[in-house]
RNA sequence: GGCCCGGUAGUUCAGUUGGUUAGAACGCUAGCCUGUCACGCUAGAGGUCGUGGGUUCGAGUCCCAUCCGGGUCGCCA
């Protein structure tokens, strides 16, 4: 009947039907209620809780929090007046007649289980083995493994194959720094961990594999936000030979419409997403990673302003945001904004409230005439009850301080459904730019994009009119991937980084691999890698990517627990012929 | 690297204008309790107030430096 020597059942699976038999479970014990005559533990595994009822007084002497043990008797029936309805196992509960215990736990625990996100995070993660008992993170990393079974089995039913590429490999001039590797055998000379395998994914589609896909660590020696973690994270990295665009859209919704659907109540943007370029996003949304949950639109004011004597605003890009209803917000609700706007590195924050009647009120509105006002108030539709706030800057800084003015606004406002995953495609990015640093023309995103109208466009247009096939996916607001048709034709390639000021020669020697690889003839191709542990921590809302990984290193790039990065030996150090000064 | 916020018991926090012996809750230890489920009750232990310096009769509190943590900007082709 037993059929192991720790457990017959885990902590989540006893239920009525099993009463009258005898069962073993194993666990750690979560809480104790000592009655002095009867002790009641609940124990705590992978998969649940159960109850366990001790009538024996030297019990509660050798059991602590934590320990694990396992414990054998009969599953009997609660009475009705003690069930408890917040476990799945809370209509029984086993009768203790025989316990072992198999790991004790000697310390006290530096936080509780149970509460341990409330605990500062530093000291999480040095315990982060604790801390991955809570069954909230501990959940989270179960779904994180669902998700990605989940896209791997739809990536595969779509006709991918999947491809392990080298995590020691070469160092790539462009994009964030490298994590390297010394080499032994080659003094001097190291290796690099992969960016993410661009070029590999590339160098496979000249290769014929068609349709590639692959869960791929990433590593990059970059500082760490909120929804980035320091030095590696996944992607869900997928290339596809003769594809356009569209093609690469098509699978991209396929496979993330199936996945949120799939692990979340929420609704979720039914494909085709919604595709926005990236001009009219700067502008309407005042970022390239538009929040599509918050309804605010940014206007476009400049042209109107450049009439009207008011000389903050007069020749300068204006930007305004009506906000429905917020003419009724009290004044600290104002005043909050005006010092968010400030914070933000605004010198002030000018609105004008639609009163009963529709009369204007704000101390811009005398420099409006009648006709003025009337002008705005049709050309902005505006109604009773809404503000107008203006946002005017600098052509650089306009756009992304309107921005933070619409998504702050947004979340005071209560604008933001949050019910929803909201996806659209960004298009059209721009493929050149000025650098601010040197005031020269450089690559805006990826080199290796192709640039719309190809070779046509290189020849004739002004490089910074050019428009490259590269695209990112949005939802709710967090930036899940870029991708991009890739610059497939050598002849292309050459052109478009004379423009950004690399001579050919240059082109050769830092991507030798692909250009050499496009000499034998190479498909056109295209793709995107949409982030795993971004869409995890969307899935499981957690504002935090770290609570979606299980050993996540702290923001500034550690691992507490392993003590990495550390020290390492004289020996190791020579056999690698690197000296610390 | 810049800026902002923080660091007080194992944990989360309070600590007034600088003023007696630095508190609470949870956790921990011991005891009591036969139906709890965040059990309850009683008692107890537990602190270099991040570190170093300064001002002061007196510093958890004020000043300077420094370390650590979180956020943010830079960075992230």
């Amino acid at each position: 009947m037993y059929s192991g020597t720790y457990r017959t059942h885990n902590c989540g699976e006893l239920r009525l039907e099993n009463i009258g038999t005898r069962a073993k479970l194993a666990g750690w014990v979560d809480t104790m209620r000592d009655h002095g005559g009867v002790l009641f533990v609940d124990l705590r595994d992978h998969y649940g809780v159960t109850q366990v009822v001790f009538h024996d007084p030297e019990a509660a002497k050798l059991l602590g929090r934590e320990t694990v043990i396992s414990v054998e008797g009969p599953v009997v029936e609660r009475d009705e007046e003690t069930v408890n309805e917040k476990l799945k196992t809370g209509r029984i509960e086993l009768k203790a007649e025989s316990m072992t215990i198999l790991g004790k736990s000697h310390h006290q625990m530096p936080f509780e289980i149970a509460s341990s996100k409330e605990t500062r995070e530093d000291v999480r993660l040095r315990y982060r083995f604790l801390d991955l008992r809570n069954p909230v993170l501990h959940q989270n990393i179960v779904l994180r493994s669902q998700i990605i079974s989940r896209m791997r089995g739809k990536m595969q039913e779509m006709g991918f194959t999947e491809i392990q590429t080298p995590i020691l490999t070469s160092s790539s001039p462009e994009g964030a720094r490298d994590y390297l590797v010394p080499s032994r055998k080659h003094k001097g000379m190291f290796y690099a961990l992969p960016q993410a395998p661009q070029i590999f994914k590339q160098l496979l589609m000249v290769s014929g594999f068609d349709r590639y896909f692959q869960i791929a660590p990433c590593f990059r020696d970059e500082d760490a936000r909120v929804d980035r973690s320091p030095g590696e994270f996944y992607q869900l990295d997928f290339e596809m030979a003769f594809a356009t665009q569209d093609d690469v859209f098509a699978t991209a919704e396929s496979v993330l419409y199936d996945t949120f659907t799939a692990f979340s109540d929420k609704k979720v943007s039914k494909p085709p997403f919604r595709r926005i370029k990236y001009a009219e996003s700067m502008l309407r949304y005042g970022t390239d990673k538009p929040d599509l949950r918050n309804p605010l639109l940014i206007e476009d004011l400049s042209s109107y302003f450049a009439e009207i004597d008011f000389a903050p605003f007069k020749g300068r890009p204006v930007r305004g945001i009506v906000a429905p209803g917020c003419a009724l917000m009290s004044k600290s609700f104002f005043e909050n904004m005006l010092s968010f706007a400030m914070d933000i590195g605004m010198k002030g924050l000018g609105y004008i409230s639609v009163l009963e009647g529709m009369a204007l009120k704000g101390p811009i509105v005398k420099f409006l005439s009648e006709e003025k006002q009337r002008e705005l108030i049709d050309m902005l539709s505006l109604k009773e009850n809404d503000t107008l706030f203006f946002i005017s800057d600098g052509e650089k800084l306009v756009n992304r301080l309107a921005g933070q003015i619409r998504s702050e606004l947004g979340k005071r406002l209560g604008l933001i459904k949050d019910d929803a995953f909201e996806m659209c495609f960004i298009v059209d990015f721009p493929m050149f730019g000025i650098s601010e640093e040197t005031g020269e023309i450089e690559f805006t995103h990826n080199p290796f994009s192709m640039p719309q109208g190809e070779m046509e466009a290189l020849q004739t247009k002004d490089p910074l009119d050019i428009l490259a096939y590269q695209y990112d996916i949005v939802c709710n607001g967090v930036e899940l991937s870029s991708g991009a048709v890739r610059n497939h034709v050598p002849e292309i390639m050459v052109r478009a980084f004379e423009i950004a000021g690399y001579p050919e020669e240059q082109v050769k020697e830092k991507f030798g691999a692909l250009y050499n690889a496009f000499q034998y003839g190479a498909p056109p191709h295209a793709g995107m890698a949409p982030g795993v542990d971004r869409i995890v921590m969307l899935l499981t809302g957690e504002e935090s990517i770290r609570e979606v990984i299980a050993f996540p290193m702290n923001s500034n790039a550690q691992d507490l627990m392993m003590r990495a990065p550390g020290a390492v030996t004289e020996q190791q150090l020579r056999e690698i012929h690197i000296r610390i000064r």
